[in-house]
DNA sequence: CCTGAGTTTTCCGTTTTACGGAATTGAGGT
DNA sequence: ACCTCAATTCCGTAAAACGGAAAACTCAGG
């Protein structure tokens, strides 16, 4: 808890300031200080400031809690939240440190079919054109996977139903039981793989998710199968996993 | 726009934050340090400080938008908003400017009853006896019409035709017209006035909203009809309600 | 009502950082 | 390549931040 603590009025303040945002309702001077790892003089100088800006504000006896003005700065930042421009910076995070093409992908519910909403490419020259707008079939891919692995049983099946070949193969891709048995995995692990070097691609996607745990859409990667073999450590896997974690986390509350 | 801006890294950097979280999502320098009225180095200073903690990322060429530490931090506090907490503030700042008991009421749909879900007494010795969870009666009182006027017709007719007699008097209130012509003018100057020498009462109340203006409950003041009188004037009105309207703000996004 | 332990708040000399005009660099357009 | 305008860096000065220590305050318990 008692992490190095910044230096300067403001990287101190915005220090302060998240420690609040996450921490209780209600706090006193002393707690703050010590989780901050600051001296109580010092934090009490930096209340002060915050206290004059309705960040914070004085509750019963000698509290403090989070103020009107900071609700109020949460509530318009919330309220202006869009799924696709909050993704894009993990999109190009991605990118930037893995060098292969980043994917969001959103869930339609109605249409029970799941589109490309945004891409970063990979620097490479040799990639797969991706393009905004693409419907990707649900039984077939890892962005379709990430998806489909936290559907309803009953939306499950109705989708598996409805297509039965792959939409490159033309045949159909595995049994039922194989099928349920990857959904399976995926759930465990948080992450969906695909690889098939016949048509040289592969991918690794997460799901995203709002407050009650539906489905929204996925983040993923794709590649040619050659360059997969690199990944094949969960690295990638688990930044793709924490990226959509983080994503979902942004997405918790907001107009679905 | 150009209203004088504070002095100190600390006082500064939550000006700034503010105008990042209510301004565009996408802004350059320049435009942020002609909105805050400061020089372009102090703001480019100071804006590395909120990058190096995540709340501000570049954006695509040389613009910067609202980082996703900053988004995190919002939907934290969102998810954390509990409307009768959130009130508490409100209701202590009225108490403490007009000396009048404060209420928080909330509006249950389904029951189609209100309730009183918190109180900030007058320091007053003369004061009426108020309790958390008492109902109040849609039809009668200020804070009763508050929330009346923004029920649906359907609603508000089966309301009206429910109960017909009020919880004081014992018996009809007005006439239907008459009442229609009241909630009228409460949706148009936005708060509700009740004043009844009868039973020496008053009061008055305003309507709280969440994000897609479905009412939420109402926050209003209730004295003796003789202390009324001084309030004639629309302040402690304006007051009501603005603090209702900030309220309803931060409730916009919220899981009612 | 008084006392005492534990906070919070103020003080103040020292140190560090903030400040912002001017100069430089860099990006985007022609 | 060249121009323009905005972003970024420099740097001497000025102002705030810093935090230990002392004072004031709060809340129990006697």
């Amino acid at each position: 808890m008692t992490s190095k603590a910044p230096r300067g009025a403001g990287d101190r303040l915005i220090y302060l300031l998240k420690l609040i945002a996450e921490g209780a309702p209600q706090f006193s001077l002393g707690e703050l200080a010590e989780q901050a790892g600051l001296p109580a003089s010092t934090v009490h100088r930096l209340l002060q400031v915050l206290l004059r800006s309705g960040m914070v504000e004085r509750g019963a006896g000698q509290s403090y809690r989070p103020g009107r003005e900071l609700h109020r700065m949460a509530s318009q930042l919330v309220a202006g939240f869009d799924l696709v421009r909050s993704a894009r910076p993990f999109l190009e995070t991605l990118v930037a440190q893995w060098q292969e093409t980043a994917v969001l992908c959103v869930y339609s519910p109605v249409m029970r079919t799941a589109t490309i909403a945004d891409v970063v490419v990979t620097p490479h020259p040799l990639r797969f054109s991706v393009d905004r707008g693409v419907e990707i079939s649900l039984p077939w891919g890892s962005l379709g996977h990430a998806i489909l692995a936290y559907l309803s049983d009953g939306e499950t099946e109705m989708v598996l139903r409805e297509s039965t070949v792959g939409p490159l193969t033309g045949r159909p891709r595995s049994t039922r039981s194989e099928m349920h048995a990857e959904l399976a995995l995926i759930r465990e692990r948080g992450f969906a793989r695909y690889y098939d070097p016949r048509y040289d691609i592969a991918g690794i996607a997460a799901p995203i998710f709002d407050a009650t745990r539906n489905i929204l859409g996925c983040m993923g990667v794709t590649m040619p199968s050659k360059r997969y073999q690199r990944h094949l450590e969960d690295d990638l896997a688990l930044a793709v996993r924490e990226a959509a974690l983080k994503l979902s986390e942004m997405a918790a509350i907001s107009h679905s």
